[in-house]
DNA sequence: GGCGCAGTCGCATTCGAAGTCAATATGACT
DNA sequence: AGTCATATTGACTTCGAATGCGACTGCGCC
């Protein structure tokens, strides 16, 4: 098993990576003896380490991960998947997600979805790359949650929770969050309110829109007029377009499923409707992105621990990646109430 | 090979994934016969694929990605390695790139760099890996170039150009979007400018700030006052403040590195300093990101043909990929100009 | 000197799919 | 029916590193 080199008939073969077999080779050992010097806590002489470590640098040897990952059933990739809809906020999330699972010594296989319909196909896939863990924020149906359960790959849910699931997921508590905003707003006397919703199939826009029209009922506050977007700033001014027409007034206060829908809105009524914000009217977002912070929107909002809910989510896939039989676990974190200048709050 | 069915002693024992081996034996065929059936292009009869589909079905069998990247040399993983502070602001690309290069069978890798420091060991990581290529959105010495040219994989820069180096790179043309920019600004009758650049060691912003006094050098423009930043909101702001202290008057225009400064700096005008922007003072910047659309801003600025872009990037990456001999080639794309609203144009 | 022990080391096997090559099955055609 | 070309199939080897197990070393101790 050895005297074939190379064949000289093909012009450029495989350019013939630098193995184990070559360290062991040139530094006179055996091939064993190279895998453990690169294991951390292996039985391994100082004298050996020394010795394979030169020749390593010598030929430029680098441990091959896929074969590794062969042996060990370990892959030392996390597949992160991540749906085209919210991509304003999503990316700080992946980003830090990124540095806090490599730190950890694990990769992110980056899953992005176009269109819904591509889920089944992109669970095969990450399948397939055998990744040690998912981090799902992405809408899945409850059979595509069982497919996921029934292969042994530990998973974990970013901001979606099921209410009737026993599922590992980090969460921000919008509800909390949606009340926070709702109280302050009355308390400062509103008296009107409309809403503008995410799409109806995320579970993030219910679980927000339903949170304020909770909180509004239980405080007695009339007819609120649901209006819906998409997430998008230009579905936030034309919310504020369609409210305008149908109600045929102005509500004291306008509630967003998201910073990019306020924006919008706060746009529109500044521009299109010549109003004056907050002075004529209250619009409150939700997520405490970048741009709510800039000071033409300075906007009130519930920013959501974005630091604590990543280091929640490696954590937790983390855990049960070394420990399967580990119970589901819910860990729902408290938004920060940003008081801007967007609505009337004294 | 065969009886050790399960040790008892361990509570939980690898879960035993299911294997070709496993679908061959369940279908009463060879192994090779499974392998073949989800290849695409093999010879297999009919019935056999169909046998072969039904028992993996039944078993829920996928190929094990990893077994078949150690044996074909070929990952279908292209690491995508981004620096911090490319992403904040141009998030889109990520999500772009990985989308391109999934249409084509590979998966995103994701690095991202906290530290310049981290880049060394970040490499490593990628060889060892085993990634078919890279696409690189960060700054590298040439030494790390060097390190990466030394191992056969192909790679791609990502808007950064090296003057002085045969390299593949995408590019949008920064110097010439500059010029037009300032072409436009001067026909306008604009008679005294500023820049607020980006941070010194950017690549990128050289470009963009060269380009812009080169042009209004050749058009006789008199001192432009040069301010650093650091492609932040806060240091557009920032970059208004110094100017203004420096000049103890207003330039015609601003020209900004990135249109998250020139938001900044039109913040700054309008809210800090109570200016009509564009009546008082025109700002420009660069990029086209999304809130440069949104009403309170308008911006005039030069959009980067992104899906172009990041379309060139994963076609260079992958013809790469198939034919390793093909020579370095950067591909330059012209800008799109926005004449927005933040600049009298007129 | 003989014994036990811990620390190292190498042999051989393993992970799971792909591809080579030879064997067989199929079909076309005389 | 016989011949030959072609299409399928299976046995076996390969990719590169990890690891169980047995072998060997050197040391301390009786």
């Amino acid at each position: 098993m050895a005297e074939k080199t190379a064949d000289p008939g093909k012009t450029s073969g495989p350019p013939r990576r630098v193995t184990s077999y070559d360290v062991a080779r040139h530094a006179g050992v055996s091939q064993s003896a190279v895998s453990r010097c690169f294991k951390p806590g292996a039985s391994v002489s100082k004298k050996m380490r020394a010795r394979v470590m030169k020749s390593a640098r010598e030929l430029g040897y680098q441990p091959n991960a896929i074969a590794r990952s062969l042996i060990t059933r370990r892959s030392n990739m996390v597949a992160v998947v991540i749906s085209q809809q919210t991509t304003l906020y999503y990316p700080e999330i992946l980003v830090e997600l990124s540095q806090r699972l490599s730190a950890r010594g694990e990769r992110v296989l980056l899953f992005t979805l176009e269109h819904e319909s591509d889920i089944d196909l992109m669970l095969d896939q990450v399948l397939q790359y055998q990744v040690d863990g998912m981090i799902i924020a992405a809408r899945l149906s409850g059979t595509q949650i069982d497919a996921i359960e029934s292969r042994a790959v530990p998973f974990v849910f970013y901001n979606r929770s099921f209410r009737d699931r026993q599922i590992n997921a980090v969460c921000c508590d919008q509800t909390e969050g949606e009340r926070w905003l709702v109280n302050r707003l009355v308390a400062a006397r509103h008296d009107s309110f409309a809403i503008i919703s995410g799409p109806e199939d995320s579970a993030v826009s219910m679980e927000r829109t339903q949170g304020a029209l909770e909180r509004l009922r239980e405080l007695d506050v009339g007819e609120v007029a649901v209006e819906e977007g998409d997430y998008g700033y230009a579905s936030g001014r034309r919310g504020l377009h369609r409210l305008m027409d149908r109600l045929g007034r102005l509500p004291a206060a306008i509630i967003c499923a998201n910073d990019v829908m306020a924006i919008g809105c706060l746009d529109a009524a500044r521009h299109d409707f010549g109003l004056q914000v907050p002075g004529e009217l209250s619009v409150v977002g939700f997520d405490g992105v970048g741009p709510a912070r800039w000071s033409s929107y300075n906007l009130t909002t519930v920013r959501q621990p974005v630091r604590r809910m990543t280091d929640a989510a490696v954590s937790m896939i983390l855990e049960r990646v070394e420990s399967p039989e580990l119970r589901p676990e819910k860990r729902i974190f408290s938004g920060i109430m940003v008081e801007g200048g967007s609505a009337r709050l004294g």
